[in-house]
RNA sequence: GCAACCGUAGCUCAGCUGGAUAGAGCAUCCGCCUUCUAAGCGGACGGUCGGAGGUUCGAAUCCUCCCGGUUGCGCCA
């Protein structure tokens, strides 16, 4: 994926340094390569962008320093607007930058919102990317929290960096454990609560509940009526009549509506849900119709196809019973979307124990020579545990989701928000919390790197101290702030003479907005979230230690103190674009 | 047994397509609200980058081996 030369601040550098070369040196560069050999000084007194000069010393035969003090010497003559000093230092070339003509024309279309709006990449191409796959009939809990994060969070990258995209989900609405909690259900008869709302949280936990009773019968004398009923309610289900397909009917939507629950929560939508039921049993018919082509074998009773060549095992297709299983359905689901969407990369957000059924899922499409099999991508990404291990029925230790969401807004308003009833509306208090305990959640779950396991820990959670979401709402907030107070509004920000920000502080903020699509690229490129967390933890940072040191209202002039309100006008606006990313808004105040 | 991932400060993590003196947060300690929101700021303390070799002008980063941990590997999803 090529990305296009939309910062303009190494664009003008790096053809400064380009015409240098072309004119010192004996050597070809191309621009682009110049242009992605930017880096930044160890420290600021060095300046605010570094060139490394190592790559050109074996076709030169030269050593980098001399390099690097060959080309600072052909800049001299460039004249180049962003350029106040060069400092060739060793093998680096270092640039302090001119704040005025940044702030000319990166401030500005930044406060506009035109900088936002660049294209960053060469024709991306059409994307689909499914994630969140909960099954219905069990738990919602805080593992489904992250990969919904994670895939919330691509998604706005996708789109934001120019691609045509579509995001879809896949819950689970068949299996044994459909069968379980209904067995529990038709056999017991337990009491239901009363809300519709509530049903789907309840259904979950009788899950959990049917699944323990069965296990407990484990050996005993009713575990093979058990087992006799279990497959009765699979083929009921499946044959699309009776009394445990209707149940199925009934209780599926409580487990739906609780997603959408969270989906609303979250702020997601989707553009299609497929279901597990729907490709069922067509996917067992293009099993079927594989095998008559001899694409498949026959082993052991049951169908599939080795891969052993390609280090992958055999990947089973059809049990010796002739049902599907999950590769089954995978199969064919990645098929379906290509027919449905018109896309040229279909990514799945999946946790890192699915890796060898992706990879036989795809191994086994491009066999039965299904060409965009080299188009499908699994984004894995390590689940989330608890302390004493992995979240399981069994144990019985799993964080149920609307636990945390709820914690997270009952601690935020009690901790932080309280002291303002009265003044402010309980409706903007609670809408608030809301927005603080989202930005807590979704902050946390994709601000460390995906094949890292989280270990939850409610407490951890609950403490909303250093790098965390609401830092960044905060900065946001104080800024609205201020700019309310200082009337930003009233600010020509045309007339303001940007060289009145001098300050250490004042220069490293400015310049770390303007490096704000340079990062949101590589990290929808990488799907790399941390990136874009970590940028934005920094840059609220540099906005605290510039607020700290530099008032805005008591500036030594007007003009500086509008360069200073505008500024902080700009790290608003870039912080409340990158929250947004995440899925997670910026309050006005807090 | 085979494969993947992880091992960096007391704890949680950045940095890993090789490059300048290895960085944050939490915890601990010391400072800062009569001026723009202290959910904040400044400072101190804290590291044989799991170990050993190798490649290189240069390795936390790449390669090999070893140690420790997690996960996956045919009728679950």
């Amino acid at each position: 994926m090529e990305k296009t030369l939309h910062n303009k601040i190494y664009l003008s550098i790096a053809s400064s340094i380009k015409n240098s070369i072309d004119s010192g040196f004996d050597l070809d560069v191309e621009l682009a390569e110049v242009y992605g050999l930017f880096s930044t000084p160890p420290n600021d007194k060095l300046g605010q962008i570094a060139f490394p000069c190592f790559s050109f010393s074996k076709t030169l035969r030269m050593g980098p320093p001399q390099i690097s003090a060959k080309i600072a010497e052909g800049l001299k003559s460039s004249n180049n607007p962003y350029i106040k000093k060069i400092n060739p230092t060793g093998p680096y070339l270092n640039f302090e930058l001119n704040i005025s003509e940044l702030g000319k024309n990166v401030f500005s279309e930044i406060l506009s919102g035109e900088f936002f709006k660049k294209q960053l990449l060469k024709d991306p191409p059409a994307t689909l990317l499914e994630y969140s796959q909960p099954n219905t009939h069990k738990e919602l809990h805080v593992g489904h929290m992250r990969n919904l994060c994670l895939g919330n969070t691509l998604s706005n990258l996708y789109k934001y960096t120019g691609h045509n995209f579509y995001g879809v989900t896949y819950p689970g609405d068949v299996g044994t454990h459909v069968a379980k909690c209904l067995w529990y259900l038709k056999k017991f008869s337990p009491e239901m609560p009363k809300n519709d709302e509530d049903k789907g949280s309840w259904l979950g936990n009788l899950y959990s509940t049917a699944h323990n009773k069965l296990e407990s019968e484990r050996g005993t004398e009713t575990e093979e009526s058990n087992r006799a009923e279990l497959t009765k309610i699979l083929k009921e289900i499946e044959s699309g009549q009776g009394e445990y397909f209707d149940l199925w009917t009934e209780t599926r939507v409580w487990s739906l509506n609780l997603m959408k629950k969270l989906y609303s929560w979250a702020g997601v939508e989707f553009d299609r849900w497929y279901f597990e039921s729907e490709m069922d049993s067509p996917s067992v018919d293009l099993i079927k119709k594989y095998f008559d082509e001899g694409k498949l074998t026959k082993d052991q009773g049951a169908i599939g196809m080795d891969l052993s060549e390609d280090k992958l095992g055999f990947c089973l297709l059809l049990k010796s019973d002739g049902n599907g299983l999950y590769a089954t359905k995978d199969v064919l689901l990645a098929q379906e979307k290509f027919k449905e969407f018109d896309i040229q990369k279909n990514l799945y957000i999946v946790d890192v124990r699915q890796s060898l059924h992706f990879k036989q899922v795809f191994k086994v499409l491009e066999k039965v020579g299904f060409e965009q099999a080299q188009s499908c991508h699994h984004i894995d990404y390590e689940f989330v545990e608890v302390p004493d291990g992995a979240m399981s029925s069994r144990k019985g230790n799993i964080v149920p989701l609307m636990d945390l969401i709820k914690n997270m807004e009952d601690t935020i308003t009690k901790n932080y928000l309280e002291k303002y009833r009265g003044d402010w509306s309980d409706e903007e208090i609670s809408s608030t919390a809301r927005d603080i305990a989202n930005g807590a959640i979704k902050y946390g779950m994709v601000r460390m790197d995906n094949n890292r396991k989280i270990v939850f820990e409610m407490n951890e959670w609950l403490k909303l101290d250093g790098e965390s979401g609401p830092y960044l709402q905060y900065v946001y907030a104080r800024i609205n702030s201020l700019c309310n107070k200082l009337e930003f509004e009233k600010v020509n920000v045309a007339s303001i003479d940007w060289s009145a920000l001098e300050k250490n502080q004042e220069i490293k903020l400015a310049y770390q907005l303007t490096r704000f699509n340079d990062i949101v690229v590589d990290a929808c490129l990488n799907h790399k979230t941390p990136l874009l967390t970590s940028y934005l933890y920094d840059t609220c940072k540099l906005f605290n230690s510039f607020y700290a040191e530099c008032s805005v209202a008591n500036a030594e002039t007007p003009n500086s103190k509008n360069a200073r309100l505008a500024l902080s006008k700009a790290t608003a606006e870039t912080v409340k674009y990158g929250l947004s990313l995440l899925g997670v808004n910026s309050p006005g105040r807090m």
